[in-house]
DNA sequence: CGGAAAGTTGACGCGGGTCAAGGAATGTGG
DNA sequence: CCACATTCCTTGACCCGCGTCAACTTTCCG
């Protein structure tokens, strides 16, 4: 038995019930009961670390993922080699749903930072969603809601000024710490320009000036990969012409 | 009982056991007696005419479409009134998925020409899936196919250049058209200019244009919506290096 | 300390957006 | 059947946002 002062993750009991991350994850708005049995079936990961593959196009896609650590990057490439971002994984989002059309991941997810994962097999889950029509639901929730991101992303990719489109990725970004009860206008970014400017559809340059060009009037300080959003409210107002009309999403 | 001669469709027994299009469709790869479950619980629609919605954005979302004959446009519009296309659906294709993550439409799904069109509620459809496992597969087949499909629509607006776009419009149009038995190199566009431009994040004038240099190389020869590909290969050329990598989709 | 990777900044030019004018097809009322 | 309006599409002229290229600085890491 370990010392318990050198007590590692893997010892400690990883369950939904537990988490602190539930309320933005699977179990959000599932019973004690439902819980339990969700939790039967999750897997913990091997801690990964920045720059390892959770999965890679190609693989078998058994599994959905919850990050309950770290930072994932999702990512595809054309066949020259080109690569595009798909978006980012912050603790208490899942990743891995591309999988389970094919059997085998489309795209790609990589460790920003080390990260800690909990694994869900498809095939188990499945089973769970037959007994449980509130895990069900909870799953088509989530589906729906990347289908809905991926919408955004369209009109955002499509329509939207390089200006519009790095204000709404700082505002995202802000959103989700703090519904994660971090700062929303103090955070470190996990991922670098490049990253940044290839999921935007920019030139790493472009996203340099632009990060200039809003600390030179007073939005933001940058410095590398530390941000502080001085008026969030002038960034929002930027989004918010661009997102989508009537949808009543709270979350 | 309405004389042999003026038999309306309305009149013939819909299903999907005699569907030409099941092949395309949902029912791909289930056997006759799974078929017989589907089938009792599909409504058909009263033909929509061009120009009407099939569903609205905040409409209540209780079914899953899938279209017999015709072409919807799907679209959602921003907070400032800009419409973003997110696609077209074509027969023997489905539309509607995002209405099952909130109960609400998210987008707006028009038709652009006289459609008939099949609906299957949520509700049966979700209780159907919980005893043939074929049709939740089929249901989880559908939506990752929407979410990869989304991605490579990423990868064109965040990385293509217009021609490499419409190219891949035109070759995405041509094999559908082929998965249906037409001809994959003379169809009619269903859609105007605005609504082509507009999907491809592309201005009309620019759209008109790649038309005009593409037919001045030979390529193909366009007179308002009918087009004719001469050189397809040529097209799907210019589109290879675009598309995802190592997803080995015969589809 | 040295080499590589990440980020910044400036100069320049092009792809494609915007504006404007005109043609072709379709509809509408007389 | 024609005059007229409207919508859709095309074509040309202009120009600007942002990509590209290049040089430099800073940070990271062995």
């Amino acid at each position: 038995m370990p010392s318990k002062k050198n007590l590692k993750i893997k010892d400690v009991k990883i369950s939904c019930s537990n988490c602190s991350l539930a309320e933005l994850c699977l179990p959000h708005g599932m019973d004690a009961a439902d819980l339990e049995a969700l939790d039967s079936i999750i897997k913990h990961q091997p801690p990964l670390h920045a720059g390892q593959h959770l999965y890679r196009a190609g693989d078998e896609g058994l599994s959905l993922f919850a990050v309950r650590a770290g930072c994932l990057k999702s990512y595809c490439t054309s066949r020259d080699g080109e690569e595009q971002v798909l978006g980012f994984t912050l603790p208490g989002e899942l990743v891995g749903l591309d999988g389970l059309s094919s059997g085998h991941y489309v795209s790609n997810s990589l460790a920003l930072e080390t990260a800690s994962i909990c694994a869900l097999p498809f095939l188990q889950l499945e089973e769970l969603c037959r007994t449980l029509p509130s895990l069900y639901r909870q799953v088509m929730r989530v589906v729906g809601k990347e289908v809905t991101s991926d919408h955004e992303m369209l009109m955002l990719l499509g329509k939207r000024s390089a200006e519009e489109r790095l204000a709404t990725f700082l505002v995202s970004l802000s959103g989700r710490y703090r519904a994660r009860g971090l700062s929303a206008t103090e955070f470190n970014l996990p991922m670098s320009r490049q990253d940044i400017g290839n999921y935007l559809g920019l030139a790493i340059e472009t996203v340099s000036r632009l990060f200039a060009h809003l600390q030179e009037n007073g939005i933001l300080i940058v410095n590398r990969r530390q941000v502080v959003l001085l008026d969030l409210d002038h960034l929002k107002q930027l989004v918010d012409s661009c997102t989508l009309g009537r949808s009543a999403s709270a979350s």
